[in-house]
DNA sequence: TTGTAGGCGTTATCAT
DNA sequence: ATGATAACGCCTACAA
């Protein structure tokens, strides 16, 4: 591989003045910018970013850290990101985070490491605080899905707990009293926010919460199918289901379809959905929805602006959705 | 951030020698070893990989090619590979080539720039003959999904027409005659390949394939329902379909839910499928299963094995396999 | 076992 | 407008 040394002894110029003509900074006479080029084109020559980024410590990099690449969420949020980063002329480094403390930071480390220009983090278990001392230094990043004080304009984020308030409410107003929640791992904060918002709403209309009307899973398609058949077993005549992510939902239905049960003629169904899985359910299901592409594409969005040293356009809330659909039956 | 060169002066050691214990060579007293580490562990080291890439002109990283970012087939391959790689401890480059060889081309030069140690493609559209020239030069690659002469055990591959043949066998057996085409886009051979699998089950049984039977879509859901809607415009009475992708056939379910059409009462349907989004649709829809997560792990080990000059695992080409569900009905 | 010194391919600061 | 030259942080003969 032609380097600059070469290219500069071609067109019989210094390496700085190659780099000139490269980085089309300072003032170059025409012949000798045209005189390089030559020397380029028949060298073949393609500049060495790994050196590049050595000297200037940066290196048209973005970081992302997930907490997994399983699933249809992370990889969708993957692909998002990458897409604008691509758009940006960069490159994109995924890392991954596990679930603790400990490997965040590490994952974190990783994209350091590689100088990236500036991180997105999806990151769950790392506290505030050291959140907001990680701000101090060079790298700077965007939190996606995240609410930290003292980094408001690094969030993009998303009222959880609103979305599912209006999920329940929803279920409510259309007569709707025993409803189960299928709901997420109770130590991630985002499910637990789902889970406030369904309490909220039920109290909001004077029905008290009922634990056994709950069950836990990990977001997953055997996980809602399990923890539905828990519900069942113990409460078979609720009449309305609110699940706290699509894949949860698509197994419940698995479990509806074996035991003929028909929504919403038995069982009423709001989901939460972020890749509209549930409109290829039949019927197709009412949603709240869970924005992660557009929120993607805005974090992509807000760090490009930080690294250009643009204004931060300002810090934006999602608002939740409601998609209306098929599967919710109006009791009397 | 301390450079190896704090680490020396700490440890009143030359730099050549905290780099022989970073890197666990040579032989090294061990009380020196100790006061490196210790010296190390108070900088809070972490040495620079892009002055190691740069210096030894390799960078602990993998590259991937793709033609598109969108879609769950690429959004499940990339995060398949990511894991894979990942788990080999090293980062993942994912660049996209767009639709032309010209965009492959520097699509693969963006990545050999960076130094990747090695990289699995899925190009679409490089020619044979510049595949195998690229197979020349100092970074290994495999290829995904694609088969090249002369590059036999570079390549994890699947057998598209077989997997065609096989699914509209299925439906011919079971008495279908007038069988619809959802395809994909013809100047992609992979399509190719899946449309001659249609045509050559059909002419094994003595029917004459039809052209107006076939519509073409971009494998995406609102093509698909386009595609079927053009093809039922043209025959009301046909019996069954065969759907090149997971995608065209939700977008086909889309259209028969609006007019009412049932599977596999009016229609019978048998699809391509890779990340099971046929199991979700009702009834589920049989399918022929295009394993891409497995070649991905495929190809992430072979390239694995390239780079530690290990033998290399015999050359897979993954089996169609059919796999059942109930959207085939039996004709009498 | 350890140190010296040159190189990897750029950029960047001075001069000229 | 251009050229030396010293970084950038690490590796690796070659010496000692």
């Amino acid at each position: 591989m032609a380097s600059i040394k070469d290219v500069a002894e071609l067109a019989k110029v210094s390496r700085a003045t190659v780099s000139r003509v490269l980085n089309e900074t300072g003032q170059i006479r025409e012949s000798t910018r045209a005189c390089v080029h030559e020397a380029m084109k028949k060298l073949n020559y393609r500049p060495n970013p790994l050196a590049r980024s050595l000297a200037t410590s940066s290196s048209n990099t973005v970081g992302l850290v997930v907490t997994s690449y399983r699933g249809s969420f992370f990889s969708e949020l993957m692909a998002e990101v990458q897409e604008s980063v691509d758009q940006q002329g960069k490159l994109l480094l995924v890392s991954r985070a596990h679930r603790s403390r400990d490997t965040e930071l590490r994952a974190i480390e990783r994209l350091k490491d590689m100088r990236c220009d500036g991180l997105i983090l999806h990151a769950r278990n790392l506290y505030d605080e050291e959140l907001r001392v990680l701000a101090e230094d060079k790298t700077p990043f965007i939190l996606l899905d995240r609410q930290v004080e003292g980094l408001e304009d690094r969030c993009v984020t998303f009222d959880h707990a609103e979305a599912g308030r209006m999920a329940v409410n929803h279920l409510i107003e259309h007569g709707h009293q025993k409803i189960a929640c299928l709901a997420g791992p109770r130590k991630r904060l985002t499910a637990q926010l789902r889970f406030q918002g369904y309490q909220r709403a039920l109290r909001e209309h004077g029905i008290e919460p009922d634990e056994s009307l709950v069950a836990e899973a990990d977001y997953d398609r055997i996980g809602g199918r399990r923890a539905m058949a828990e519900i069942l077993a113990r409460h078979s005549d609720i009449t309305a289901v609110y699940s706290c992510s699509e894949e949860m939902c698509v197994g419940a239905f698995d479990l509806f379809r074996e035991r003929n049960i028909t929504v919403p003629g038995d069982i009423s169904m709001v989901s939460f959905d972020s890749v509209d899985v549930c409109t290829i359910l039949t019927p197709a299901v009412t949603t709240v929805h869970f924005p992660i592409k557009e929120m993607a594409v805005r974090a992509s969005a807000a760090l490009s602006a930080l690294l250009n040293q643009q204004t931060l356009p300002a810090p934006e809330i999602f608002a939740p959705q409601l998609r209306l659909r098929h599967s919710v039956r109006t009791l009397d």
